[in-house]
DNA sequence: GCTTTTGTTTCGTCTGACGGAACAGTGGAC
DNA sequence: GTCCACTGTTCCGTCAGACGAAACAAAAGC
């Protein structure tokens, strides 16, 4: 037979699973935009309206989305979403596991704690307890942070093997902006005394007028999994406190290290 | 032509979308019982390998599922699902109005403050801030709760039409159990009260020890549209202080409610 | 009234999902 | 070492069923 040179077969391992994939991109699409009607959906996502409806139709019987009753109906996301990321056990075993080490963090520091975990270009803030003392210091949980920033985000960054450092803090410059003016190489050396101090700080770099420290949460070959902070107002953590608060979350990072790894050690 | 009485077609209007529901149940079966492989995937859901694992590779590549590093890969669901259901607009800018009549709440009482909205057969919580003492009277954040048996729930049920407030406490009843004896006439009689009163009550029917009270959040219309709540110790909310709470609850409520509705004529 | 929206349904075409089977590693048991 | 029982991954012929233009119905402007 002859061979076939120019036909050469494109290269997927596996079919794209299109009905799939276009269907969850109607359930982010409706997430960010709800309430929506099919036409304006169709039109955003430049898909002719009878698929759109087929998936939208299909994403209320699973029960991820709900239409509006009335005659122009409208569909929005019900808390199936949420229910299932919150719950599902991966993030809600370290959770569970960071929540007394995050309360103690917080009496010894009366000030609010939140516990991140990276995810591609930045972090996520999967829990936060509030200080008695208010403020407004805190992220909603859920919401994506940047690397280069915040004090979670430099913790991991330093303990993340050279190239995924340079690869992650590149996509975080690339997706966040920057508030302050940014050094590489003044970067590298304070990312550096991270490891060394074992605590990492953020000055105003990401909420302005927020000052943070940070510790990382280490697997037992050492990578970094997440992240512990203390955030307060900058007048409420002048240098000197800096560093204790400092030491408090190395500790509480080291402490839910720890007991991640008993669990770990446990459950096998 | 010939009518076809025998032949009547299928009456569904729209196909199943059967790639789409399958590739939703395969990943809430992970989120459950990650990290999970491939083969186990397949045998708990009763599908052909080939088929799950195609589901896996799309929702990969998708950036809903990560798989493990390793010579034996198990998955596990990413954030994602978390932050766009957490983030999706409609619970967001609820919370984000609540976050502030929360704090104001927790400041007046000292105990722990949650807010929760009603999604079928219960109420799932959405967001919670912890009073400053301590004690371990919380839910965690997509915890779903039964009608009959919180203070949330009772809230919600008391302000809705008839039928829907039957049809909810029948699924809510038979979904979740109970913990004490249940009368149906005592029970409409307990609502009616919560209407009078403005806040409900909940004591030790939930948690065990944890008495809690709370009050709905309401449309213009009267549609309950969530619930606030205080929860505390049983030994810390004695009789004479139930009625202080509650009144507080129930002009939180009242607060957040035209928090909402000013909101929502500001965006139209 | 007419026109332009909206949501919903139908239906013929042909893509691409399905799933059995084969393949390729991995880890134990003996 | 060899076997065996398991993993995860890939292939490929068949045909169910997703696709999407078009028609429909029902509001909302004008």
């Amino acid at each position: 037979m002859a061979s076939e040179p120019t036909r050469l077969r494109a290269r997927y391992r596996q079919p794209p699973m299109k009905p799939l994939i276009q269907g969850l991109r109607v359930f982010e699409t409706v997430s960010e935009r709800q309430p929506i009607g099919v036409s304006e959906l169709a039109r955003t996502l430049e898909l002719p309206k009878a698929s759109v409806q087929r998936a939208l139709v299909a994403l209320g019987d699973a029960g991820w989305l709900r239409r509006t009753p009335g005659p122009s109906p409208r569909w929005v996301v019900t808390q199936h979403a949420m229910v299932i990321g919150m719950l599902g056990t991966g993030g809600s075993t370290l959770r569970e596991l960071a929540l007394p080490v995050m309360e103690e963090l917080r009496d010894a520091t009366r000030e609010s704690i939140h516990l991140a975990v990276p995810e591609d270009d930045g972090l996520v803030v999967v829990e936060r307890i509030e200080g008695p003392q208010g403020g407004r210091q805190i992220e909603p949980i859920g919401r994506r942070v940047p690397y280069h920033a915040t004090a979670s985000g430099k913790a991991v960054l330093a303990h993340l093997v050279p190239e995924l450092r340079q690869q992650r803090l590149r996509e975080s410059l690339q997706h966040h902006g920057t508030r302050v003016a940014f050094e590489p190489a003044t970067f590298a050396l304070e990312l550096d005394r991270v490891v060394a101090l074992g605590y990492s700080v953020t000055d105003r770099e990401w909420r302005p007028d927020v000052i943070a420290v940070g510790a990382p949460i280490l697997t037992t070959r050492g990578e970094p999994i997440g992240a512990i902070s203390v955030s307060a107002p900058a007048d409420r953590m002048p240098a000197p406190l800096r560093d204790d608060y400092g030491q408090l979350v190395a500790n509480a990072g080291k402490d839910l290290s720890d007991r991640l790894h008993r669990h770990m050690a446990d459950a096998s």
